[in-house]
DNA sequence: GAACGTCGGGACGCAACCGTACCGTCGTTG
DNA sequence: CAACGACGGTACGGTTGCGTCCCGACGTTC
C-alpha cells in the first residue's frame, strides 16, 4: 500500500524528440498514404525510431491518429473583428486558404473527413472540432453582423455556415485549383451577398412564373 | 496466320451476372472500408465469387477501380432548361443532394476524392469527370443567365462554379448534415444573389471603411 | 453427341504488417 | 558509485492480402 516510488528518471523518461518525430511522421505518413494504409511500421521507419517507441506512446493506431486530431483540431480560430461582415469574411477566408495551401493540410484533411463517415471514434473527434468551427463561425461572425444590423437576426447559422465555407473549401480542396489572394475580396463579397438573401424563412419561398 | 478461331461460346463466357455482382460487390466495400482499404479477397468473399473472376475482368485493384469511377463518372449530367437562373439551381441543387443522400455516395466520392490527391491514375480519371461537371455547369447554367441577362458576360465561371457547387457539398458531404428539400430553393436563392456580385472583376475590390 | 475452350474455385508462395516479449542500454537518484 | 527502472531496438508468431497456377465443370457449336 505504502510502497515508496521513486519518479521514474534518468534515461527511464520519454524523449521529447522522439516523440516529435513520430509525430511529424505521422502527419507525413498520413499526407502519403492515408488513414487505410497508415502502417505503425512505416511511421517508425519514417520517423527512424523503433515500433516499441510508438506502442510505448499510444495504444494503437487509431490513439495515434486521435490524438494527433485533438492537438491540431483543438486550436481555436482568432475570428478578427474588423467591424465590417465583409471584412471579418475576408480574414477568414484568407485564413482557411492559407492552411489549405499547405500540401499536408490539403491531403490530410478530405482523408480523415472521408474516414469520419466510417470511423465512429474518428468521426466523433472530428465532427466535434468541425460543429466547434462552425459554431464560432455561426455564433460569432454572423453573430457580429447581425448585431451590426447587416444580417437579419432570423439568418440561419447553419445554412449560413455552408455559404461561407464550402467554396472556399470545394475549390482548394476538392476541385483542387489555386486561389489566388486576389480572388478572395470578391468571394467574401459574393458571400455576403449570398447572406443578405439567405435569412428569410427556410420553407417559404416564391417561385417566380 | 489464317487460323480459324472460333468465338468463345457456352460456358467459355464471362457471366454477366456475376460482373454484375462484383461491381456491386466493390462499390459495398468502397464505401465500408474505403479505398485504401480496399482488398480483392473481401470484394470476391462479398460478391459470393473467386478472386479468379476478378482478375480475369479487371488486371489489378486500380484498374478495377478506374473502370468503376469512369462508369459511373461517364454520366452526363442533365441540366434542364427551366427559363430563370434559379429555377435552373434549384434543379442542380436538387439532384447534388440527391445523389449525396444515398449513403454509398455519400461515403465513397469523399475517399476516392482524396484519394485522387495521392493517386495519379485515379486523379486522371475524377478531376476529367470533375471538369466536365464543373465545366458543363459553367457553360450550360452559367451561359444560359449570361445570355438571358441574369448575369454579366464576364462573369468567372469557375468562381461561379465555387460558389454553387461549394455550398451543398460542404452541407452533405463533409458537416454531414441533411439538407431538407425545402431549403434548397433559399440556398439557390442565396447562390444566385452571390452570382450576381462574383461578376465584378477578380483584383478590383473597395474596401469600406 | 463429341469436342472445344473458357469458366469458377481452391491452393500456393510471397510480402507486409500487427502487437508482443525480451534484452541490453542509459541516466538519475539516494 | 551502485542500483533502479523505464527506455529503444530486435526478433517472433500470426494474420491478411496479393497475384498466379492448375483443376474439374459446363454449355454451345459443329
Amino acid at each position: 500500500m505504502t510502497e515508496k516510488r521513486r519518479a521514474p528518471a534518468g534515461a527511464a523518461v520519454l524523449r521529447g524528440e522522439i516523440t516529435s518525430a513520430i509525430r511529424a511522421a505521422v502527419m507525413q505518413e498520413l499526407a502519403e498514404v492515408g488513414y487505410g494504409r497508415l502502417s505503425i511500421e512505416a511511421v517508425a521507419r519514417r520517423a527512424g525510431v523503433s515500433k516499441t517507441a510508438i506502442y510505448r506512446r499510444w495504444r494503437s493506431k487509431l490513439d495515434l491518429v486521435l490524438d494527433m486530431v485533438s492537438a491540431v483540431a483543438g486550436r481555436n480560430i482568432p475570428l478578427l473583428d474588423t467591424g465590417s461582415l465583409l471584412g471579418d469574411l475576408e480574414i477568414l477566408l484568407h485564413v482557411m486558404a492559407r492552411a489549405l495551401r499547405h500540401r499536408l493540410a490539403a491531403q490530410i484533411i478530405p482523408d480523415l473527413l472521408a474516414e469520419a463517415a466510417r470511423n465512429p471514434q474518428i468521426a466523433e473527434k472530428l465532427q466535434a472540432a468541425l460543429d466547434d468551427y462552425q459554431q464560432a463561425i455561426g455564433r460569432i461572425l454572423i453573430g457580429r453582423a447581425v448585431e451590426r444590423g447587416e444580417l437579419s437576426p432570423d439568418t440561419d447559422r447553419r445554412a449560413a455556415v455552408d455559404l461561407i465555407v464550402g467554396p472556399v473549401y470545394w475549390r482548394m480542396a476538392i476541385s483542387r485549383a489555386p486561389l489566388e489572394s486576389t480572388e478572395v475580396p470578391r468571394m467574401a463579397a459574393a458571400i455576403v451577398a449570398a447572406l443578405r438573401v439567405a435569412c428569410v424563412g427556410p420553407v417559404r419561398d416564391e417561385v417566380e412564373v
